[in-house]
DNA sequence: AGGTTTTCTTATTATATTAATATACTATAA
DNA sequence: TTATAGTATATTAATATAATAAGAAAACCT
């Protein structure tokens, strides 16, 4: 299941790529369009930031924007920042890879080729669709 | 992230569809065999029970047995059972529904749209593989 | 009948994650 | 130099996950 999280910064992503200038636009803004608390959003524009996704401008007329076009930002990337791994398994993420402890042989294991299917089928949605066009409740 | 309480689930079941004999199977000898804390394996093979997969029987010769051949049991359907919806977002569950409380119109809402896919394609390979030579781990 | 085996029930604990809030600080534009 | 607006840190509350404990209930065996 998603978290708030990610869905608070899917539809903050979304409100900036809906922006027709391409103008910094206020947190509180954000927040209160998308009914987002405004703290909790502040610490997640900050890892979008950080993930290098978006830029942000301090003092008066300062605020967020996006650093690359809405068609350029895949949903799986931002799934990934905000969320962690896309597959149901540490052994079969391709960005967060984890060993099983308690395995032996990976090619082995039908758990781990179920879930890379899983992760490969899931993928190919999610790296097609970017935040072109993307809304998201009343939008 | 599939939780431990599946994985360990889904370890239980698959040691059972590969006994020979179909006589109960004692919760200790599975916990022992797959590295599964005894009191931890009680509880989810009780849940186990309760969705109807598997029975009991309790004193000497006792212990857990499937209810099904492997072959009719789908990996979705424990999935189901020990971790919850299958879909990333409530509002796309088939199993466990709940309405977004802040999306007026899920048929224009990109996020669900998307995610309904993302379950479909998750679901189609689900569903179509079952405990009949599953393994996990070192088996 | 009585004792043993094994599942079942209930409660408790520890740890981690998620979501949200509070306070103070830093950079910047006017 | 002041108001603005993002940044950092920390704390809290609620929930979920993982594991443990003690005893009750049922089935079996002699």
């Amino acid at each position: 299941m998603l978290s708030k999280k990610t869905k608070y910064g899917l539809k903050a992503l979304s409100y900036l790529a809906r922006q027709e200038q391409h103008t910094p636009v206020l947190i509180s803004e954000i927040s209160e369009s998308e009914n987002i608390s405004k703290k909790f959003l502040e610490s997640i524009l900050l890892t979008l930031k950080k993930s290098g996704i978006l830029a942000s401008k301090k003092g008066k007329g300062g605020g967020y924007y996006l650093l690359k076009q809405p068609e350029d930002i895949k949903i799986s990337s931002i799934i990934r920042m905000l969320e962690g791994p896309i597959a149901m398994l540490p052994c079969v993420s391709l960005n967060y890879y984890q060993k099983c402890d308690d395995c032996t042989s990976e090619e082995r294991c039908s758990l781990n080729i179920l879930m890379a299917e899983v992760r490969d089928s899931t993928l190919k949605i999610l790296e097609n669709k970017t935040l072109a066009n993307f809304h998201c409740g009343d939008h």
